[in-house]
DNA sequence: GTAATAGTGTCTGTGAGACACTATAAA
DNA sequence: TTTATAGTGTCTCACAGACACTATTAC
């Protein structure tokens, strides 16, 4: 931080958030933002922003989180939040000299954008279905780093109920492992090691009848704890 | 991404490069600089600088490791650097808006930094011993999450090679999980564990005896694998 | 009835951790 | 001779994964 180096004699920075936000119901899905201007008009992008002087880092990927996927409040409470990675190639935005830094976040059921902002154009996008060349700058590295981060916390921390809501069945939460894996899971063992960790799901005295048969589930929500221990491995 | 706002318009961004750079002797512990101007001179702090108009972060990075700790380009061959996160807040530098991209940097055996450019006031210290107001702007908090990183890391990479050097005995590289984790570790579990972990240590056909007594110990190098399969736990 | 699922029980293999034991070298 | 360490062996407990089984519901 010792400067033989004025930066003030540069041409500025601009610095972006962009959010990789991820949902799961039919499938596991990335809201996309189609692009109305250049650079990359008309290409799918990630929705994001420029972070203002007057707000942080944080708060400006809060902002654009509510702005510019236009997501409703009421489907913000019980978001997860948190900064991914900073993107700061040299020529990355043809503009001007641009540094991302990219968050992912994380809400239950896929709500649909409010029209507003540029929500128009954003829309849920199965992460298997994205192709890497159909996304604007270096979009598709920082969603396939965002994808990789959520898969892997699955292990060891609590976040799949972020994904679930408030209210799921254990049959529900495995639902999400399996498509956020991409792998088959044994119900039996699923539901021991799920209940065997301190602070994951709390049930409730609510019960619930699947379409197709089988016995009234137990309900649960949300626990607590953060981290699993022992985690669930992939 | 899209803009209703335009950048140029506002006063600029600064983005900067920390560096937490990290290594095992006699102690766990991180190098730091002695802040010579305002803010803050006086003051201990992370090395790090300004990213130029003409360089990536990464690049940044690199060469803020060379030149600001002033370690060698010999002893950073071989050096484990990653990005760690990115600090935003609106006042964490009292001069201008400043972003700062934080990274981990891992070198074996505490290598002197050599003279020149500010390398003067430049000094392992042991993390233990550094005090959270000693740092200068958010530096405490940037190296917390550096050195965090570092533990948790240990348990699922083979980082522990970077601080071990290119020839260890199994010992050495127990007292290095020691030292980071700060808990002892049973000496015939953790020989069968980083024996039985694929990639992670290769034998040499090489002997070493320690002072104090004992057989010689057979001496290892770094193997080509990256991840711990099982992970050691701490 | 038939199919599907909730929830429980059980068996096996693997690995973590504790600790005993020997062999070898420094002081 | 004493002390410390290298390296091996072994025992126990816990858990992951596979899978059988019963009970209960939708259709």
């Amino acid at each position: 931080m010792t400067t033989h180096y004025d930066p003030r004699g540069f041409p500025p920075f601009a610095v972006t958030v962009d959010i990789v936000l991820l949902s799961v119901v039919d499938d596991f899905s990335v809201l996309l933002v189609t692009r109305g201007e250049e650079p990359h008009a008309g290409s799918l992008a990630l929705p994001g922003g420029f972070v203002r002087p007057d707000e942080s880092i944080d708060e400006a990927a809060v902002r654009e989180l509510g702005e510019e996927t236009g997501v409703g409040s009421r489907a913000l409470r019980g978001v997860h939040l948190e900064q991914l990675a900073t993107f700061g190639a040299v020529h990355r935005d043809p503009r001007m000299r641009v540094v991302s830094v990219a968050y992912v976040a994380l809400v239950a059921g896929a709500p649909t954008p409010v029209a507003g902002s540029d929500a128009a154009g954003a829309a849920w996008c199965a992460v298997d279905d994205v192709r890497s060349g159909d996304l604007a700058f270096d979009h598709a590295q920082i969603l396939a780093s965002g994808i990789e981060r959520v898969r892997s916390k699955l292990e060891y921390t609590t976040l799949a109920t972020r994904l679930a809501g408030d209210r799921f069945t254990l049959a529900e939460l495995r639902r999400i492992y399996e498509l956020v894996w991409g792998t088959p899971i044994d119900p039996a063992n699923f539901r021991r090691k799920v209940l065997a960790s301190d602070g994951f799901v709390v049930p409730t005295t609510e019960k619930r009848s699947a379409p197709g048969g089988g016995p009234p589930a137990t309900v649960y929500r949300p626990g607590p704890g953060v981290t699993l221990n022992p985690p669930l491995l992939r």
